[in-house]
RNA sequence: CGGGGCGUGGCGCAGCUCGGUAGCGCGCCUGCUUUGGGAGCAGGAGGUCCCGGGUUCAAAUCCCGGCGCCCCGACCA
């Protein structure tokens, strides 16, 4: 069985609990409560930002490093990523892709030959210029994607329209040297996965680029039940280098918007300017059409703005490293063993079941302190197992999301993975309903300036397509074009008229402030 | 880079105006009693007061100069 370090003596395996109708943690002394000021979390309400860092602090899912912008990622943030990882890897999979890896260091020319791209990334990029303790000849870049290096090899690797297509992806890390970080959402280097694919038509890229932001979009949607909008970005907003960049696009519980995915459309961009050419069925040379997308341990970020409360961290089950805690309850030593036996046999049947279940069962500290401990992590069921309980064959289940009942030990697995499957479905719906509760449609110049000055959240309106009335309004509200919505997002009927010129609209569009 | 805040045991802070033994809460260690929503008592460990100069008999405290971090804004997944 897996054990956890306990502060005291014990093992630990968890189970988490309903955040009953108690009160939120409260300062140290008040109520007579108690706790590590540590892990006090500023209300959601009274500042966004604190809120955010305290439920990182105390679901311990990550920590600032010596290095300003670098974080460390704990284990229990970690073991999220590495269940998004699992998901998304399959997914990948699933559809025809295979992973690889290409180097770290890129030489600092590379970027250069596509004009878009050098011009995005130069400022952001980190360069060794020593190694060995000599001076490079050439610098090297480390990368901040990999979309050069790739297609630099890429142009040795395809000669023939039967080497087509190439479907790769890449787990690795990246670094973008960032004014401004914030943990999990911007930071200097991230882990995240890029693919790459190269095709015969530019058709056939396309479909892939589409292909993935369907992927993105129901991982989201079924793993981390966060909804995005999704849809193509603006010129303005597209990725340096592409030809047309699709976007994943949430509403975060502060009603601005954060990029989760994206997928690009690159044309022959990088392949004129690697020279990755192949020959056709016919005989004739043409440069490949390419993809390239990514999501990023932003998607932690994103996973905690989507759900979590004062108490601390809400993860939604499927994304939960521990998705069930089962806390003992006992007084004599007696009570103890019957206790123990009880609950280890609820973890171990919820084992085999496949659910990820901890069982507490450290000595010394009290059952609450425990509840508190699991709910701060985010854990979406505990499981309480008192004398009484045992006594009745049964055990009390608590949701992270709220509420407390007696489950029969008869029918514990399919009791915790109903519940386990209600909650996941709960917090989409209620993201998606909250997406919905803050969306605006048909607004007017004015009160899109109102909202995003105010309560914020997505503004549907028209929009001429022209660059000028996209900067006049992001001048005025400081809201950007987060994407040109999907057929299924938009408004019906259309809006005539575009938000800032009050010409004809051509388009729809989706404003918000963003991440 | 601009604006704000902050650097004092692991964490959160007080002390600084008015220089003179470095304190409090939480956490940590030991023991006993506890355990159905953050346990109690007793004992204990733990600090280059961000760094460097200066003033002074004496600096966490006063002066000068650095550095770092966090938050807000301009750039970005």
């Amino acid at each position: 069985m897996r054990t956890w370090p306990g502060r005291r003596a014990g093992r630990v395996r968890e189970a988490p609990t309903g955040r009953r109708e108690c009160p939120p943690p409260t300062e140290s002394g008040q109520d007579g409560l108690r706790m590590n000021d540590e892990l006090r979390i500023t209300p959601r309400s009274a500042d966004f930002a604190a809120w955010y860092n305290d439920v990182i602090m105390r679901a311990q899912l990550a920590d600032y490093s010596p290095v300003r912008g670098c974080m460390v990622i704990r284990p229990h943030g970690y073991a999220i990523w590495e269940l998004m990882q699992g998901a998304l890897d399959a997914m990948f999979k699933e559809t025809g892709h295979q992973n690889a890896y290409f180097p770290l260091l890129i030489p600092q020319g590379f970027l250069a030959k596509e004009a878009e791209h050098v011009e995005g990334f130069a400022p952001q990029t980190a360069v060794v210029t020593r190694g060995g303790g000599k001076e490079l000849e050439e610098p090297l870049v480390v990368r901040p994607t990999s979309e050069t290096i790739i297609y630099a090899m890429l142009s040795k690797w395809v000669q023939s329209y039967r080497d087509l297509p190439v479907l790769l992806n890449q787990w690795a890390n990246i670094v973008r040297w960032e004014m401004r970080t914030r943990l999990f959402l911007r930071t200097t280097e991230f882990l995240w996965q890029e693919g790459h694919t190269a095709h015969a038509t530019s058709h056939e890229a396309e479909e892939e680029t589409l292909l993935i932001l369907g992927v993105y979009r129901r991982f989201m949607e079924e793993w981390m039940a966060m909804p995005p909008l999704t849809g193509p970005k603006t010129e303005a907003e597209k990725f340096a280098g592409a030809v047309r960049t699709y976007a994943c696009e949430a509403l975060m519980q502060d009603n601005k918007a954060l990029q989760a995915g994206t997928s690009h459309f690159l044309g022959q961009n990088f392949a004129k300017a690697f020279d990755t050419q192949y020959q056709t069925a016919d005989g004739a040379l043409d440069y490949v059409w390419s993809s390239s997308w990514g999501v990023s341990t932003r998607l932690v970020g994103g996973l905690i703005m989507t759900h979590s409360d004062d108490v601390g961290l809400i993860c939604p089950p499927r994304l939960a490293p521990i998705q069930v805690a089962v806390v003992p309850i006992w007084r004599s030593d007696a009570e103890k063993a019957a206790v123990l036996d009880s609950a280890e046999q609820l973890a171990r049947a919820l084992r085999e079941a496949g659910t990820r279940v901890a069982l507490d069962d450290r000595d010394g500290m009290k059952p609450g302190a425990k509840y508190y401990e699991w709910e701060g992590k985010g854990v979406p069921v505990r499981l309480e197992v008192g004398p009484r309980d045992v006594k009745q064959q049964q055990a009390m289940l608590a949701r992270r999301t709220g509420g407390k009942a007696p489950v029969a030990v008869a029918g514990i697995v399919e009791a915790v993975q109903g519940a386990l499957a209600e909650i996941q479905d709960d917090l989409l719906a209620a993201a998606r309903q909250r997406r919905e509760d803050h969306s605006i449609r048909g607004v007017t110049k004015e009160q899109l300036i109102e909202l995003m000055e105010g309560a914020g959240g997505f503004a549907y309106g028209g929009y001429c397509g022209s660059p000028e009335c996209e900067a006049g309004v992001q001048q005025a509200s400081k809201a950007t074009i987060r994407v040109l919505p999907d057929e299924e997002f938009r408004s019906d009927p259309a809006p005539a008229t575009c938000v800032w010129c009050g010409k004809r609209a051509e388009l729809e569009a989706v404003w918000a402030r963003a991440y």
